[in-house]
DNA sequence: AGCATTTATCTTGATGTTGAGATATTCGAA
DNA sequence: TTCGAATATCTCAACATCAAGATAAATGCT
């Protein structure tokens, strides 16, 4: 024990002291502006720009999968919140834009392509006459199913440079920073 | 060490016994997925899922920043990049495009714009006659200098969620993530 | 030197998203 | 009960992006 914390320590102080182990574009970015605006503490784009840039490969590796579906990235959305919901798999398009973070004239497109597929319906909202219910049909339920788990396989595969308590940690760190705009 | 290690287990254990600590909406996602799918292990959705909404989020409240020195984000990233290069403020549409991951054709309409604001002009390259140079004008130097200021103290404010070694680990790990879609 | 391949940039048509606004229905206060 | 405010959904025009293809110039093999 004493030895796994003093080599971490160590590692810690070869990390810092000398050469940054491993380096990105972004740490390419930050010595950039190191240079050209040395008065401005730009540290934070380690982090914002690195979750964007990540979230454009994410959405490139991710999009590989959907499409062998006849999807896209906003469509299987779609699917995976009516199907993640539980049984009767219904939802009303205002439920489904403010989970999914698009606007209202988005998800009307949306579903119109989906229900165009036939995998899903309108149906009226029996409770409220200005409401709509979209549910997954039959066709739907079958293609989200086999989507999904195509798309968790193809997960854990872009995932497996990191190891499992880097990947709690990760997620841990990512909650408490999206907490903060979710609230 | 032993304690070490036996506090981790306790924590985790406390954890997944009672309370979770801290929630968000992609924890609600996965409890949905466990009751639903109880086959498929979508922990992997615990990092992919928040990237991609955070990612959103950061979009959102950075573009209040930006909005206020009449650029977007596109543009922005656009004056930043050459602003990083260094004098004298010049970049190639194709290391522009390469370096923020768009295509050729929106670097084309993107330089169209910037050029209408006169903030960039397009120049021929020497070297290459089937080059042109992006280069950014006295005006456009003015507007990204203010605005990366603004940006860099909203960026401050936007992680305040997180404290110093929390920031550094976060960096620490996405950057690990990155560097396996980068290389 | 000659010629096929590669590279650099721009053009074009299609697509997905958005904000603002239209319509219909429900809610809630007086 | 009435009526103004709020809510649910859809429409529409504008915009950013992309993939595929066009053009022109440079590169490199023989």
């Amino acid at each position: 024990m004493t030895i796994y914390l003093d080599a971490k320590i160590i590692d810690v102080e070869i990390w810092s002291g000398t050469t940054p182990m491993v380096s990105d574009p972004v740490d390419a970015i930050l010595a950039q502006w190191q240079k050209e605006r040395p008065d401005l503490d730009v540290s934070p784009m380690g982090i914002i720009g690195r979750v964007g840039r990540l979230s454009k490969h994410l959405e490139r590796a991710i999009q590989s999968t959907f499409s062998d579906f006849g999807l896209n990235i906003g469509e299987f959305d779609v699917l995976a919140t009516l199907r993640r919901s539980g049984h009767p798999y219904e939802l009303s398009p205002t439920e489904l834009f403010n989970t999914l973070m698009v606007s209202s004239g988005t998800m009307t497109h949306r579903v119109d392509r989906l229900e165009k597929a036939e995998w899903v319906k309108r149906i009226p909202d029996p409770s409220d006459r200005r409401g709509t219910l979209i549910q997954l049909t039959p066709q739907g339920l079958d293609v989200i199913d086999k989507a999904v788990e195509a798309h968790v396989a193809n997960e854990h595969r872009i995932l497996s440079a990191l190891d499992d308590s880097e990947r709690e940690r990760l997620a841990q760190l990512l909650r408490q920073l999206l907490v903060s705009f979710e609230t």
